[in-house]
DNA sequence: ATCGATTGGAAACTAACTTAACAATCACCG
DNA sequence: CGGTGATTGTTAAGTTAGTTTCCAATCGAT
């Protein structure tokens, strides 16, 4: 499968260029010619060609001087915010959250609002109304956005064009879905698992800054992954990759069978919910949600303490389920139950036992903003994609 | 972490231009001028130039002339079958075996010797002496091999500069033992795991054939994986990806904690040797190999079958391990007792059950000399590249 | 006020590909 | 058995891109 694609022509060339010289003003914010010459190895007139061609496609512009160097004033480049606009979506179950950021990556406006959807096509409708005021305060048209991101639940097949394994979002799975979701936002819309938009979040702003590949393994309502592979998401053949609810453990004393069936073995042993069911089992007292068990287990009670263990251990499991069949330079983990106080340890801890090699393992330390803030990341790269190939 | 290399200079495309000629006359065997020019979509001239410029470097050479059609006779051109030579070699317990084949990919030296040697440095003298007869079979010296490939047990770590992991193969993972293999077979040597390297072979000649991600699952003495995403296999950062054998399965009755100590929970529950465990500890007669037990079970034996039962739902739950991880394609069941017959369908059906999706699951169809042919595969791979960076 | 560094652009040259035209060749057919 | 038409590969001219070299204009610093 190596790719063999047609020859070369001197077109490309200039298309990789621009591409080049595009990331780098990205990149390094207002920069002169004679910078991104050197930067690039290009010579000063192939870099002024270029430029001028973007300035031309309406993608960079030249936004000020710089002086107090001897010469002449140094004109400098930065991207053009207003050519283009990205939306980001989270649909979450209580929660609708959305942002709407420029080309530069400046955002534009930001809302979170409570659901009172009860079906999939009033959710729908609470996302364009949340659309609409966004839109509204980013003094934009709906018509000028260029991407559209949807975080949601559940994956997206591209080889059925479904979405599937939605879980605790009733309704959402279903052809009609989908349909209205493509008719009420138009054809720039991209849906991506939410977890898996954290994960791009993780990369862009997060621990993945800096290496190639990870996983960022999320435990809180619900347990999914967002694998980070060579730099690129990993989606999977059937978009499932990442699933790891599905992974077949079901030792866990928090195990719910209707739950394994519905959302796989390892979501239904180790998701808050069994937490709150293992807590109560062992007899934990005052035990009504994940939360409550951990604090329970950090103001030292011992019965709490167990469970937050064994939920440690099953995490580590799964970990080293990802380690043995990826080996990623780094695990983030995330999540109400992943960033919760010292439970990163308390996994690092077990995960030696297992693993037969310890990468790095962090928590994230992003908030509850970050699959918008994914869904903006991938709108962006995805934007800036289309807008050069359309220019060149 | 998007490439931001420097920017594309003419001499790329003429790179490029070579690259994928290169690959099309591998592919297509003889080909003229002009069936390349229409493959490639470049015109005559540059595809004339190209070649004489690949001519030059020796890499192509004119092979003969195709006519019965109207017009001049063309010109066939196929790659330079003695342009190098490359030598695969498979490492076990066992066996040492062999081949040398050319950069057209024929073989012209093959040969399997049963090892006698007792520690790592008696071994690698075992190979030196195989490689010593294959050149001579083959009529080269090994002065001419322009890349060796050892496929081994264990992992290569490029950050530790080490080889680990490697399970059965006594006093291998050692300092010296790389010392000595990179002595004795000079910069030209790769060392890859010998599942990868099995994996590769699948991808280029069996079910890996015609898709893009897809995972070699091997069991039998021993329990791995070769995972091949997007067309690229994936070592890991630190090379254990694949390394199924420590996933962290301990309910098998076959398990043996020593064992899960060394080679991982998965491995010691569900390898050969571990099949044998539960066999006698069921009480099945005659077990004394795991081929025994798969006999007895496809004789009718029910405690013989019981056994293969459970072997089978252990393996199909480290493939929806795999599954929920990666979401390949494809999953290819390699191995003494992956590709005993009736396995693939047992690991299917116990599949279904626990799966978020199923892909294809097909048996391997190769044989002994897979991991050779793996290695002969990444070698010429390797080769070429590197011969057409050095040429161009 | 001059000097030196720096910027940006113009001119000339090189590398590669494309199109178009052409000579040479060969099967086929009347 | 010679003409016809298809096919091959080359040559020539033109296009796109990038590089090197040179130069005028500008600005801080001495």
């Amino acid at each position: 499968m190596t790719v063999t694609t047609g020859g070369a022509r001197p077109r490309l060339i200039r298309e990789i260029n621009e591409q080049v010289l595009l990331d780098h003003i990205r990149r390094s914010g207002p920069i002169s010619r004679t910078e991104l010459a050197g930067l690039t190895g290009l010579s000063k007139p192939t870099v002024s060609a270029a430029l001028s061609s973007l300035e031309r496609a309406g993608l960079v512009h030249m936004t000020g001087q710089r002086t107090g160097v001897p010469g002449p004033a140094a004109s400098l480049y930065e991207v053009r915010p207003e050519a283009g606009f990205v939306l980001g979506l989270d649909v979450g179950r209580e929660y609708l959250r959305g942002a709407i950021a420029d080309l530069a990556g400046t955002v534009r406006s930001r809302r979170s609002v409570r659901t009172k959807a009860g079906d999939a096509m009033a959710r729908i409708q609470e996302l364009v109304d949340l659309s609409g005021t966004l839109a509204a305060e980013a003094g934009i048209e709906t018509a000028q956005l260029t991407q559209t991101v949807l975080g949601s639940p559940g994956v997206y097949d591209p080889r059925l064009d479904a979405l599937t394994l939605t879980g605790r979002l009733s309704g959402w799975d279903s052809p009609a879905t989908l349909a209205a979701l493509r008719d009420r936002f138009g054809p720039t819309l991209m849906i991506e698992n939410d977890v898996d938009a954290a994960a791009i979040a993780e990369r862009v702003h997060g621990h993945g800054r800096d290496v190639d590949s990870f996983a960022f393994v999320s435990v809180g309502t619900g347990i999914g992954m967002g694998l980070v592979l060579d730099g690129k998401l990993r989606h999977g053949s059937h978009g499932v990759a990442g699933e790891i609810g599905y992974l077949p453990f079901t030792e866990g004393s928090g195990s719910d069978q209707r739950d394994a069936r519905k959302r796989g073995g390892f979501d239904a042993s180790a998701s808050a919910a069994a937490v709150v069911r293992a807590a109560r089992r062992a007899g934990v007292r005052g035990a009504t949600t994940a939360e409550k068990v951990f604090a329970a287990a950090a103001r030292g009670d011992a019965l709490a303490a167990a469970v937050v263990a064994e939920e440690a251990l099953l995490v580590a499991k799964a970990v080293c389920t990802v380690i043995t069949v990826v080996d990623p330079d780094l695990v983030v983990l995330g999540g109400g139950i992943g960033q919760a106080p010292g439970f990163l340890e308390a996994v690092s801890k077990q995960l030696r036992q297992l693993a037969p090699v310890m990468p790095e393992v962090k928590a994230s330390v992003l908030g509850s903003e970050t699959v918008v803030a994914g869904c903006i990341a991938a709108g962006l790269e995805r934007a800036w994609q289309t807008l050069v190939g359309n220019s060149a």
